[in-house]
Formats: C-alpha cells, structure tokens, sequence
DNA sequence: ACGGGTTAAGGAAGTACGTAATGAAGTAGT
DNA sequence: ACTACTTCATTACGTACTTCCTTAACCCGT
C-alpha cells in the first residue's frame, strides 16, 4: 500500500508519526491551522489514536473477563472510597465524564455484582455507588494482569516521561473545562469566538 | 526524579492532576501497578480523558454542523487523496481505525453529501471514497472555526509541547500496535502472561 | 404550606467504535 | 476448471459516550 518507512523533512527518523500523517494528510492539515502549521490538528488526531490504543490494550487485558476500559476507571475509583460510597455525580467529575455514562457504567458493574447502589439518607435524590465483595475480589485476580498490560503499552516510557504525558493531556482537559464554562456563560452562537 | 511540576504531596495549585487523581485513587491505582508507581495508569486514564475533551472541543467547531472528531479526520484524509479516491481498508489503515467504523463514517459523510462512494474497476470487491464538491466547500468554510477551537483547547501549549504530545501519544499507539500483532500471532489464550 | 429554581439520577435518541459473522470477489492448488 | 483460501466491504450486535428531556427531591423565599 503506501510507503511505510519514509523519513519526515525535518524530524526524528525513528518516529512512528508516518502512518498518521504522510505529508499529503499533513498539507491538507496546514489549511486547516493557523500559521500552516500541523501541530494542534496533528496532537489532537495522536490524542485520539493513543486513548483507542489504550482502550484496545486495556481491553485485553481486562475485557475478556467482561470489563471495559471505563468500566475499569470507575471500580478503581470505587474501590478508593470509603465504605458508604460516593455518588454517582461525584464519581462522574472526578472521572472527568458525564454523569450519565457514569449511570451506565455503574449499570454494567451492578450486573456483573461487582459494585451496587445503595440510597442516601442524606439527599433521598441520590445514589450511592459502592464496590461489592465481589468487586474487590476481582480488582485482586486481575491486578497483575493489568499490571502487564500497562507496562506493556507503556514500554520504552520512562517515568519522566509518563509524567510528561499526564500532565500534557490533564492541561488539555484543564482547557476544555475552562471553555466549556466560558462559553457556556456567554453562550447562543455556535461559531467559535477568540 | 519523581516529577518535577507536582509531586504526590507538594503540588503546585495550579495543576489540575487533582481532580482525577486524589491521594485516595492513587493508592489504588497503586494496587495494580509494578514498584507501587501508579504512573501507567494514571497516564492512561489522563489520555482518556483527554482525548473525550478533545472530542468534545472539536464537537464545538465543526459538530455544529453536524461533523463529528471522527467524521472531520476522515474527511482531511479524503480531501488529500487523488481525486480517484481512496479505498476504505487503505483509509481504516491510515486513521487508525477499524474499516467497520470507517463504513460507518463513510455512511455519515455521504449522507451528508460531503463524500462519496465510487466502484473500484480494478478490483470489483473495493469501494472508494472520494471526498464532493460540497466537502471541499464544507473544509473551506469551517477552516476557521476549526483553527480557532485547535487553538483555544491547546492554549499555551508551546511547539514543543505539541511535538512531544504528539510523539508520546504516537509512541503509544505503535506500542499498541506491536503488542497487538505480537499477541496475535502467539494466539491463542487469552490470559495476560508476564 | 407552597410554588419556583436548582440539582440529582435516569430514560430516549444518536454517534462512534469494536468484534464476529456474511457474502462477494479475487487468488491459488491441483 | 473447480475447489479452497484469502481479502474486502458490509450487516448485526454490543458497549461507551453524549445531549436533551423527564421526574423526583432538596432549598428557599414568600
């Protein structure tokens, strides 16, 4: 099909950015960017491609005993909260999702009797989510599997460098917290304003 | 060499790590990590996290008009291929993504009248895709909106910064990538081994 | 008390994405 | 030339995620 291991211009040859962007996918970006260059289109198209990259890879190492990738997030962060649980808004901002997806995914783990609601007393409109016996029995056979996926994702990545990353994408979403609010005050057009 | 910007203590305040990793979830997202380091996955959940606000931020410049992250980055590759088109394998290959979800954003673009679907006469299985009139007009009226929300979610993101986003994320999905055809071709269970 | 505004969770509809299975069309093997 | 394997797109089905809308319950001002 198309060339595989050509070297970029002016950039590092072991980089694996050619299957992505060849420079006729990259010259239809620059029309698409300020100054013509690549480089917002180019990290938000990686952004994309490494999230899939790490839902697949979760994915085998969690899914085949039922789990997805968000689904995992959520018990983990389940499983870090004290014994009468955290409601399903919470768990949603701190997953950094929207509460409804946090309802579905809370749906999956209730199914599968890894996590359950019980009612608050406090607020009667709210759920509290909870990590069942059988959930913290599963985060136990399945740590070490998780462990290897992880580490295998992420080979070659030194800790500085994972750290780089974290902050990276946590400054993106960071960003897009802000807008949203921002543009939702002074909200009506859809056209994006400076 | 921990870190540098923030550490699990001493955190400057402007990080915003907090919200998705507070002490609490770090320590059990000790649990699954090798060292006690809870690196991976915390880097792991940052990318998915911000790779749904990078889809939510591009929703902002061009899902408007009806073009979702996944439908705009197919519709750039199209516009960059001959004008015979391209067929929908080679394009699942060069985004990164399944050739069933390429069909399915096919489907999204011609019914919106930005693409097309041609017969392949060299090979009567193939079908290609070739980007319409009204897309090259639709990429040309919405460049701008594009490269305003591109720069508003990546705000003082300096060009290295981009870079190193962008070849960590690429790092990533190559890693995938190998581990994938690696565990394939050595098939067979599907237990993770160390 | 009681109605208005706010916030919670969940229902409905839609998109995006994946795997597995289907069918049609090339490609070999003999 | 006829069968067997492979490859391509697509259909079918399931999950994840979103936005919009509904209902229930809290909060508060009167």
């Amino acid at each position: 099909m198309k060339n595989v291991s050509k070297s970029v211009e002016g950039r590092l040859e072991r980089d694996p950015d050619d299957g992505l962007f060849d420079p006729q996918v990259r010259a239809a970006m620059a029309l698409f960017t300020v100054g013509g260059d690549t480089l917002a289109l180019e990290a938000s198209a990686a952004v994309r491609a490494a999230s899939h990259a790490v839902d697949r890879m979760r994915a085998r190492g969690a899914n085949s005993r039922g789990l997805s990738a968000g689904a995992l997030d959520i018990l983990i962060r389940l499983s870090a909260v004290p014994d009468d649980g955290i409601s399903i808004g919470d768990l949603a901002q701190s997953a950094g999702v929207s509460s409804r997806n946090v309802t579905g995914l809370v749906d999956t783990l209730e199914r599968d009797g890894l996590a359950q609601r019980v009612p608050d007393r406090r607020d009667r409109r709210s759920v509290l989510a909870r990590i069942t016996p059988a959930g913290l029995e599963w985060m136990d056979s399945f740590r070490l599997p998780t462990q290897v996926a992880m580490s295998a994702i992420f080979r070659g990545f030194t800790p500085a460098e994972l750290i780089q990353l974290r902050h990276l994408c946590l400054r993106l979403v960071d960003n897009q917290h802000h807008l949203d609010q921002h543009l939702s005050r002074a909200d009506g057009g859809d056209e994006a304003q400076p």
